[in-house]
DNA sequence: CCGGATGTTCACCT
DNA sequence: GAGGTGAACATCCG
């Protein structure tokens, strides 16, 4: 479920360490670590350097190591890339900062931490049941697409231009569109009125700055309620459930190799 | 027991 | 390159 909103409020939990010193790293699963077959080892690395500062680039989390050994001269040396995937989710000395907001059933295993790095008493870690998430040291962020929180209308018409395949499928496209996941991009064409299935060439000017709006909108509403799952469509997604504008059954099909749920009365 | 569903990313087809 | 499919993962459900 962590889709740029939960990740963005996984990156503010690290303000507190901001400053702090890494006393330790452990990686207990190596098939965690990007790219494949990097040996834990590398990650030793992180251990004695200072968390100076975080950012975020669509569903990627990146913690920025390294000092500035003369004022106005930094050398950031290291960076770490954090994905959580679908099951992934940050754990900070035992508890999740939005625990109460998601996964409020399900088992919690501390079997499943994948990564886990220290700050003198504080302790992080991923905790991921599936082991979808991921860790990368110096991640690249080039082939990420336009930060959806912040989308404008003509990075969202470079995104679609020429591009036959579902809108659907573009705005959950990473390398379009960055930080959008189903939840996100579902809630946001019901609230615009756009059928998930529709070609994303076929959209006019006036369209793509009405869904520009609409994802800047909501990805800022949720945030404010607290989480992907907060849209209004959410309890849409129920095989007996009726879209509330018009009365309509919410239809639910696949969109983008994806579950999805629309109401085909004032989706177009 | 089997198949399907879940959300994300990536490998592998056409 | 663009687009589509399925694998990977763990667990639950019918």
């Amino acid at each position: 479920m962590p889709e740029l909103i939960e990740v963005e409020m996984y990156r503010r939990a690290f303000d507190p360490l901001i400053g702090r010193l890494v006393s330790a790293v452990e990686a207990p699963d190596v098939a965690y670590i990007r790219p494949n077959g990097t040996p834990r080892e590398v990650l030793h690395q992180l251990v004695g350097e200072r968390l100076h500062s975080t950012s975020r680039h669509g569903k990627l989390l990146i913690l920025h190591f390294g000092g500035a050994p003369k004022p106005g001269v930094e050398t950031l040396d290291l960076s770490l890339g954090m994905r959580f995937g679908m099951t992934g989710r940050l754990l900070i000395n035992g508890s999740g900062p939005i625990d109460k907001l998601e996964y409020a059933s399900g088992r919690d295993e501390p079997a499943w931490d994948r990564f886990t790095m220290t700050f003198g008493r504080s302790r992080v870690s991923m905790r991921d049941q599936r082991r979808l998430g991921s860790v990368e040291l110096d991640p690249g962020v080039e082939g990420l697409g336009a930060e959806a929180s912040t989308i404008t209308a003509s990075e969202l018409s470079a995104a679609l231009r020429g591009r036959t395949k579902a809108i659907k499928a573009v705005l959950l496209d990473q390398s379009l569109v960055a930080g959008l996941g189903n939840l996100l991009v579902d809630e946001s064409l019901w609230r615009c009125g756009i059928a998930p299935t529709r070609r994303a060439n076929s959209f006019d000017d006036a369209a793509i700055l009405a869904l520009a709006d609409t994802v800047r909108a909501t990805v800022a509403e949720l945030s404010s309620r607290g989480g992907s799952h907060t849209g209004d469509s959410f309890v849409l997604r129920a095989a007996e459930a009726r879209c509330p504008h018009d009365g309509e059954r919410m239809r639910h099909d696949t969109v983008g190799g994806r579950s999805t749920w629309w109401c085909q009365a004032h989706q177009h």
